[in-house]
RNA sequence: GGCGCCUUGGCGGAGUGGUUACGCAGCGGUCUGCAAAACCGCGUACACCGGUUCGAACCCGGUAGGUGCCUCCA
């Protein structure tokens, strides 16, 4: 497997820690608010990456972050915490309002046929790991207090910029946001923000540094060292946490262990919606329910993701939806001429493995998927042309259990009624004997069950609307 | 201002030194009682200008346009 590595900025195979076994992490959403198209390029995309390593015979162990709390409005450490604005908004708690959104998100997930993670992890259950975490920095040295809470000192930590490859000081002249001015250096940042003075907060919880909340960062490197060791194998996120979360994290984790965090590191690039950024002001971060109301279904969705490769900046629009949907509804088709062989033309089960190991070979270099997907066409087109023999049967249900596994795409359905095999018959006769109206009658009655019939020189084949 | 990236046929989107990926849409055809579907065929694309090379969409240089981050964001 080759993955582009944000870390050496080159094309790497991936070498285990431990042989046969690679631990994951996958930097998960703060729960303020609903999900839209972005995330789900994002996690489709790692749930892709994890199949697919899955696929090449490694044993994973997946885990995955709810950030419920301590994600402030501003990554500066000014403005507020997420969960807490949402609350005000909606007029809960911040508990609640983490509760009712992860919710939502775990259940698209679903919808979106992503694998559940091995381990499904929420800061806020994991407060004293992230305390000792600090404490750790504390005892080496890159930590200082000021009035609103514990700051990492990032000047104390060589090649902090290196990741992002960043130029700090170039950066800081184009910046026009406010500091905090207590901070020492602007790359500065929260491990650890006291509670204000002035009113209550939803969360909090004490610690040797006064009553407070985890800086965002902090949670991420406390679980996923928590649970795949203070080294591990492949850590993902969104493109956009490269300059701040994930230089972060690495400062935080290697600066308390002295130890290489993650090896490699995969990004997955943003979308744009009709030709725009997603964007808070431009409300056009589109939700899954929103698409499944228009009558898209989920799996198209994923289709459409699988499109484009993960590191390319892509594009979304209702308009290549409905391509990716008209795709799908195609493949479908194909799927079920596993449930009616025909005559013998050609057989194609040869060609089965072959193209699985073309599949294959086009994940394990750098998830080109998009490749995939036009290997699968291809088989299709050929299963089309010949349709099925009664020994290609098994090999290609096989085969669609195994896109099934590795795309999450699921297209072996169920076979049609005896009672609607019956009238298919019927019509056959009828239209053997060239009575068209009652042939005509027959085909409506399927319509109602959903089906439709084409007539071949091997006989009517069916297939659903 | 700093650091990057991109420019492929109507749209989406791989590829990357030499056999015109692929999908969607469109058009033509085959099949067919009709319809639908399917299949076949077609459009011969790689921003522009130079250079390297036997050969470049692919490498190098330049030009133009677009775009991302440095604010929040997957």
């Amino acid at each position: 497997m080759k993955l582009y590595n944000t870390l050496t900025r080159q094309t790497d195979t991936i070498t285990p820690i431990n042989s046969g076994k690679l631990g994951i992490y996958t930097c998960g959403p703060t729960v303020y608010d609903y999900a839209h198209i972005g995330h789900w390029f994002t996690y489709i995309r790692m749930d892709t990456l994890v199949r697919a390593l899955r696929a090449e015979g490694y044993e994973t162990t997946w885990v995955m972050n709810i950030t419920d709390v301590g994600h402030l409005v501003s990554d500066a450490d000014d403005g507020e915490d997420k969960l807490e604005k949402g609350a005000k908004r909606e007029g809960k708690t911040a508990w609640e309002v983490a509760e009712f959104y992860t919710k939502d998100f775990l259940e698209c997930m679903e919808q979106l046929h992503i694998l559940e993670p091995t381990k499904i992890v929420k800061a806020t259950d994991h407060i004293a790991e992230q305390i000792k975490l600090i404490e750790r920095l504390e005892t080496n040295g890159y930590t200082y207090v000021i009035d609103d809470g514990v700051y990492y000192d990032t000047s104390k930590f060589e090649g902090y910029a290196s990741f992002a490859a960043l130029d700090l000081d170039e950066q800081q002249a184009g910046v026009r946001v406010k500091i905090n001015n207590q901070k020492k250096h602007q790359s500065d940042f929260a491990l650890w923000k006291f509670s204000p003075q002035d009113h209550k907060r939803d969360m909090e919880w004490s610690s040797p540094w006064g009553t407070g909340f985890p800086g965002w960062h902090i949670e991420c490197s406390a679980m996923s060292m928590e649970y795949l060791g203070e080294s591990f194998d492949i850590h993902t996120g969104g493109i956009d946490h490269i300059p701040v979360h994930h230089t972060n994290e690495i400062a935080q984790s290697e600066a308390a262990t002295g130890k290489r965090f993650a090896n490699y590191w995969l990004h997955s690039n943003h979308v744009t919606v009709e030709g725009e950024k997603i964007s808070k002001s431009l409300s056009n971060g589109v939700r899954l329910q929103t698409l499944v109301e228009q009558g898209f279904t989920a799996q198209a969705v994923r289709l459409h993701v699988l499109e484009s490769h993960y590191r390319s900046q892509s594009k979304f629009s209702i308009d290549s939806l409905q391509g990716s949907a008209n795709r799908l509804k195609h493949w479908q088709q194909v799927a079920q001429l596993a449930w009616q062989p025909q005559i013998q033309i050609q057989a194609i089960s040869r060609d089965i493995h072959v193209i699985a190991e073309e599949i294959k070979s086009a994940l394990s270099n750098d998830l080109n998927t998009p490749q995939v997907l036009s290997i699968i066409d291809e088989l299709f087109s050929h299963v089309e042309t010949g349709l099925l023999t009664a020994d290609d049967v098994k090999p290609f249900k096989e085969f669609l259990d195994y896109l099934q596994s590795i795309l999450g795409i699921e297209l072996s359905e169920e076979d049609i009624s005896s009672a609607d095999k019956e009238l298919i018959q019927s019509r056959k006769i009828a239209r053997d004997n060239k009575d068209w109206s009652k042939s005509d009658e027959l085909r409506d009655q399927l319509l109602t069950s959903n089906i439709g019939v084409r007539d071949t020189s091997s006989g009517p084949i069916w297939f659903r609307l």
